[in-house]
DNA sequence: CGACTAGTTGAGGCCAGTCAATGTTGGTGG
DNA sequence: CCACCAACATTGACTGGCCTCAACTAGTCG
């Protein structure tokens, strides 16, 4: 039971104190308004009605994160007072488990909202961490419950965000419980593949921010599974893989590999 | 009365239309009101302010629906009108994954909340099926909203139904992804025995309502693997099993599977 | 009784984990 | 600019945990 370094810091970068300001907070003075926000319709596909509320729904992101890679937004425990939505870059979010390792709970894209399972608790129940340079969208809950208060359309994308979260969560967990390891592989490329086609980017060719043994974490596989798994599909001609470059050659292949007992 | 004679593959119970009435719904004239439900505390441990609320409180649950072993509460697909709450008897969800089959998302005691995850999308994503004779409160959702738009408390309470159920999706997603065999069924048979302890039963002695392929469904194995597993458990005194009748004799020992890696 | 469901146990195989060696990439300082 | 180092990634050999297939028992119900 030799505890080497990589055995005790799973994921060096996401405890690496950066010097002086482990969250950097560039606070923009004329925050854009959700308004006009060009990642709306993924972040915040709501009609909000009434002068009032819309003034709310304007003034609703008051700041601006900016992280560097590796930079903590938040850590699992810390009090929860505001939702995030990632603006630009890309977030992982870790879980602590019972017997002390980490595991990946999610990767998160531009438009996709952070922290909400926190919401019932004031406290954070995960660390999110920035793969690369990441802006973040800061939506103070205060200001989010009393928008939800007074618009009743708001009130529901609330309560969607919510339960939307729960049924990924769960699908998650089907993944885990049924399918074996090139299935969980092939539906984590699908997925991506479908975030980024939604978000404009192309859905066949991308760079995944995240190293082998965080896409295992996520996966519930090991580092050598995860690569293992690339250089077959790469021979079968499912997909091109050149390091972190990933070019889904025959989507349909993928999909089918789903299917299969 | 009693079901029987069904064959079929995973679970023949839950696909079995019932003659006439797939979902019997014995309406209770007068419902008693949550307000002096013994289960109150673990259901809805809220504290609701003003005349009106507390009106709306006492209104809350408009029936009460009893199920025999095995019949549907609701099906995935079906519209989400209500939110459920056990209060006699037990629950399973089984949620359907992409490729077809079937898993058990979770089981449900006396004073849990079923439905939350179909909050957002108007429909459940999730079957709900009576493990033995049962009863559940009906919270028609529209009362629900209403009553969180007038009390902060109760609002309060709903965000945290709802992230309690996220966290909760996710330690099961960590159980998956990161435990070994006996780790998922030691873990399993403690989280029960904490909920029973709750409830004011037994913490040491309880009868599980579900099959062993049931389990395994649950924790993402074989039924045989979850069969051999309480027979070893047995041998090593952890606990002492009679087919369905568990009683933990080393629960020291059954939290110390968990540490060990 | 026979048919059926649930559960237990055994034998054998395969998928993914473990251990280990080696190759590749990217950031840093001289 | 290059050299260097650490982190990241690939690949091979081997192991073992869980699945699969299968036989058998016990209990239930018509």
């Amino acid at each position: 039971m030799h505890a080497t370094a990589a055995q005790v810091t799973l994921f060096p970068r996401a405890d690496k104190p950066r010097p002086a300001r482990p969250v950097l907070r560039d606070v923009t003075p004329h925050a854009r308004s959700c308004t006009s926000c060009s990642l709306r319709k993924i972040c915040m596909p709501v009609d909000v009605e009434g002068a009032q509320a819309q003034q709310m729904f304007r003034d609703l992101v008051t700041t601006r994160i900016r992280l560097h890679k590796g930079d903590v937004l938040f850590r699992a425990g810390d009090r929860f007072t505001a939702l995030y939505s990632v603006r630009v870059g890309s977030c992982k979010t870790v879980t602590l488990t019972d017997d002390g390792s980490e595991q990946v709970s999610g990767y998160h894209l531009p438009g996709e909202i952070i922290g909400v399972e926190g919401i019932g608790n004031d406290v954070h129940a995960a660390r999110a961490i920035a793969l690369e340079d990441t802006e973040v969208c800061v939506m103070p809950f205060d200001r989010v419950q009393q928008l939800a208060h007074e618009d009743a359309s708001f009130q529901r994308q609330l309560y969607r965000l919510l339960s939307t979260a729960i049924v990924r969560e769960r699908s998650a967990t089907t993944m885990l419980g049924t399918m074996r390891a090139e299935q969980r592989l092939a539906t984590f490329l699908l997925d991506l593949s479908n975030r980024y086609q939604v978000r404009g980017y192309s859905s066949t060719e991308f760079v995944l921010r995240m190293t082998r043994e965080e896409i295992g974490s996520h996966l519930g596989l090991k580092l050598e599974t995860v690569s293992r798994l690339f250089s077959r599909f790469d021979e079968e001609g499912l997909v091109e893989v050149q390091g972190r470059v990933i070019k889904l050659r025959d989507r349909i292949g993928l999909q089918q590999l789903l299917c299969a007992s």
